[in-house]
DNA sequence: TTGATTTAGGATAAAAGGGGTCTTGTTTAA
DNA sequence: TTAAACAAGACCCCTTTTATCCTAAATCAA
């Protein structure tokens, strides 16, 4: 259905809200559940897949929690999404080299790993540090709207 | 998950049967369906999706079967994605402007209508007519190399 | 008109995947 | 030692996908 997963929504509100934790400190889980209203159960178990990829650095024990364990800049979305989807293939043709067997006369497949390409092209230049600038812009446009001020 | 669906798969295939077709004579759907390797019924349902959409004109009774109801070249993978799977939308916000709350704050938005603009341009880009043409080139080639001749 | 053939449309069912909770265990600060 | 927090996995429910099948309608030919 091509559609982007709730896993790899919530990861990435997940890893977005850690992102724009100016100081870097340890935040549980649960808050930033609540913050960004995703089910914190979930996001938690989503959590472990990043903290395995080292994307985050998680901390047990009472005042645990997570941290980026990289500089935002170096997390694309693309990142983020295969660690809790998995590797993106628009098609099944597109697995590996010789999965399927009409791929030496299939036209489509060329088209499939054209836009695949494009696609993840387009992700994986979207960093987390960008992500976090135009979002601070965007809200702080949106404020001023809210208030009628200029 | 972001991947095609077999709906979608299977109705590319039959698409790109009847383009490849030169007289544009009636097919029936089981032919399609053997020659393309893909499950009968459930072609000739999703074709039933396509002749609604006036992609292709379905003629009933003996003799009856499926043709292109337009020349190749004027049908994209795109139309036929979306017409077995309606609307394609990476993320929920995009479905319509508004949907999602935080649209007006959160920088994710912007990321996916980009995403998704860049996916379903070149989707549209890709018609039967190129398909044909390079699905021929593509076993011409495979034959030649089956049979060790330059 | 009758019968054979083919699509139309809807009901239904099996399988897979997505989305989420819960329990139990482990780490660690106080 | 205790309580707070993550780790890991079992488990469940719901929706969607992937079909199949049956009856009806259209069409052609004898």
């Amino acid at each position: 259905m091509f559609r982007l997963s709730r896993a790899a929504e919530y990861a990435i509100r997940g890893v977005a809200h850690l992102a724009d934790n100016k100081g870097g400190e340890v935040i549980e889980s649960e808050k930033i559940a609540k913050a960004e209203g995703v089910p914190a159960a979930y996001l938690a178990k989503l959590f472990q897949a990043l903290a395995k990829k080292g994307f985050v650095r998680s901390v047990r024990g009472p005042e645990g929690g997570f941290t980026l364990a990289m500089s935002p800049e170096r997390i694309s979305l693309l990142d983020i999404i295969e660690a809790v989807e998995g590797p993106i293939h628009l098609n099944d043709c597109l697995i590996r080299p010789g999965y399927c067997q009409r791929e030496s006369i299939c036209p489509v497949h060329d088209v499939w790993r054209g836009a695949q390409e494009k696609l993840l092209d387009y992700l994986k230049e979207s960093n987390f540090a960008d992500l976090v600038v135009s979002g601070r812009v965007k809200s702080m446009r949106a404020r001023r709207k809210a208030c009628g001020t200029k």
